[in-house]
DNA sequence: CATTTCACATACCCGGGGTATGTGAACCTT
DNA sequence: AAGGTTCACATACCCCGGGTATGTGAAATG
């Protein structure tokens, strides 16, 4: 056990954020009360306040690393492919995937927008998923693939449709047919080749 | 000035929506104390509980009423022109400009999923305007002039793209650029003709 | 060993959603 | 038109839960 004051800091921290990911992911970030996240942390929420600012600060924090995971998780399947078309697609089938994960459903898709601001959500999107969507985008204008257009609009539009996929196939809808009906959205920006 | 009881009830109704539609335009669902938006319709507290069973509860009934204008207005917009391709990009193009509302910004795109749940949102989304954009796919579909292939899932994907890409031209983004991904996008589905 | 620091616990405040009950004017009945 | 009923509110109250102010004991420091 931790003896070592930084380290019992450190698991304290790790513990709040572990049990409020599982609570804010199964119950919704305002079903979610904060002095019992830390009873099942094994704390009181004095200890809560000590790390986080707010519930909201303890929301955030959950938000990046969820998010972070989604991204690394998007990342590492698109870099099993070679061609630059296919890594775009393989992202993007991953990333409708995740959306079954409560965790990313509830916590990114639903309320991380109200919870944190539309502004602040956007900001840390663009760290982790939506940046490499752009950059996969650009790297395939300039390979010629996607006709020569700006990219941020249309990483808008493909995130935002991706988002909604994702909660569609996590509610029932036909993961199968929403990713046909995504590359035949994909298949129309090609160049003709 | 109302004397009979019908109409005074009416009008308080009204007056409490209107308040409310403001208030959760301008400040955000969470933001808005109920009780200050009864008193600025004139009335208490308890007329508010009277008309409405939760605080939640007035927040759907301006949910139904905001997301009827805007359908009535896509649908308005789309109906000048002939043409089933021209009807959807106008729908889409008077969908991407009501994202400057705050209305429809703050209360559609950005609480009522929260607020209302993914699924009671998606039920109204469903009535008013994602209803017709599915029939005007399966118009298209019809007439040949997109390719067979599942309706729904295209409507979510283009729903959701049209959802962001409303809220990123409201926060900035440039509409017009928006615009000419969206029919590049749409473009695509297109049968080579 | 004395002192400071720090990671929490305890006790409290208060804003705001929800409820239970009161009231007077409109409505219906005879 | 008088008495009773209904109803559209107002008033007073409960209480959960986020936030804060302060206490405490063990680890770190010297």
């Amino acid at each position: 056990m931790a003896v070592n004051r930084a380290e019992q800091r450190a698991a304290t921290r790790r513990a709040l954020l572990t049990e409020g990911r599982q609570r804010f992911a199964a119950d919704g970030y305002h079903q979610v009360v904060l002095a019992e996240v830390a009873r099942a942390a094994g704390v009181t929420k004095g200890a809560a306040y000590h790390h986080f600012d707010s519930k909201a600060g303890l929301f955030r924090a959950v938000v990046a690393e969820v998010q972070q995971e989604l991204g690394e998780r998007v990342a590492a399947e698109a870099e099993r492919h070679e061609d630059l078309w296919e890594q775009l697609r393989a992202g993007c089938r991953a990333f409708l995937a995740s959306g079954t994960d409560p965790a990313v459903r509830r916590i990114l898709l639903v309320d991380a927008p109200t919870v944190l601001g539309w502004d602040e959500w956007r900001a840390l999107d663009e760290e982790s998923s939506a940046r490499h969507l752009a950059e996969a985008l650009t790297a395939l204008v300039a390979a010629g693939t996607v006709a020569e257009q700006p990219v941020e609009p249309l990483a808008r539009l493909l995130s935002g449709a991706m988002n909604e996929a994702a909660l569609w196939i996590a509610r029932g809808g036909d993961s199968r047919a929403a990713e046909q009906a995504l590359d035949r959205l994909l298949s129309g920006l090609r160049t003709s080749a």
